[in-house]
DNA sequence: TACAAGTAGTTGAATCTTCAACTTCTCGGT
DNA sequence: ACCGAGAAGTTGAAGATTCAACTACTTGTA
């Protein structure tokens, strides 16, 4: 679609300097994600399934409940859980009810999980490095900081508005 | 993972602040994605049917090699050949061999397919505006435009390295 | 011209994700 | 104590994506 074709049904067009920031803003996510993702394939994890385990690893006893892990990864509680059955098939983490709320469940890591996530750390970090932060300036990534917490906030205000 | 936990296997940990810079992004990249995705589904569009259906708009005739489409799409050959197969039944889009190179064969976009297009983009540049682009100040959007535009040159030149 | 290597595109199977339905349980009000 | 609304989590089916194999064709080279 280009402006001249639809700027009569829109409230408010694109302008050439908005659209360029959006399209490179949305192309280089993808491509970032997708880079990430396929430097991680040599341990046979996805992105999403790192940080799974990523935030499964920095919680206190290195469980969490459900929903709060699948806030924290962004992701549907219903994906979650099928992740998760796959994940306690491979050994990674295992499910625990909990006491107190007999609707909830833990996921839990195993140490197996540990050491599955130990050994992907240091080489998704040098990805990350790689792929990212390593072509920003110091002064780049404060910006893409403050950018990024402040349109985060604004989303969540919004909240599917 | 905390930093304690595996330095020693990693050349170069992230800071706290280049960690922060790079959950914001990685995390609001994802909910900008997810929220323009929800925002189309009233049109009966994901995202990045939208995104194969806006280069097909723009291009010469409104037909593109199957190839190049997907390069500009950012998706697998194969993944653009399944999602043409569903909308060529939604009669957006239809098959055309190409003359002169018999192997070759392109996506070429029906009138109904423009309509889809046309009734979905201006509520989808709303929707740009609304997650994303009204966060940003004139100058936080040029920082953004010059930043991802370097980095994707940068990751062009890695290409899978 | 003929052949090897590579490109364009499709396919089917395995895997992953979404969606809506469902069970079980908690919580606030009465 | 009980009821109804809503929360936590799971499930199965439908749909989407990936992966590797495959056909058909082109291209460079000898």
């Amino acid at each position: 679609m280009t402006s001249k074709n639809a700027t009569s049904l829109s409230a408010r067009w694109l302008t050439a300097s908005e659209l360029e920031a959006w399209r490179s803003f949305i192309v280089v996510s993808r491509r970032v994600w997708e880079a990430l993702d396929g430097d991680l394939a040599g341990h046979d994890l996805s992105l999403s399934d790192y940080e799974i385990l990523a935030h499964l690893s920095e919680a206190p006893d290195r469980m969490m409940r459900m929903s709060d892990l699948a806030a924290q990864a962004i992701m549907s509680r219903s994906r979650l859980s099928h992740r998760i059955t796959v994940m306690e098939k491979a050994g990674w983490v295992k499910r625990q009810s909990c006491p107190t709320d007999k609707r909830g469940s833990f996921a839990v890591m195993t140490a197996k999980g540990w050491n599955a996530i130990s050994a992907a750390a240091p080489d998704h970090v040098d990805s990350i490095r790689k792929r990212f932060m390593d072509h920003l300036t110091q002064s780049e990534q404060s910006s893409i900081e403050k950018i990024f917490k402040k349109v985060g906030e604004r989303l969540r205000e919004q909240e599917g508005l």
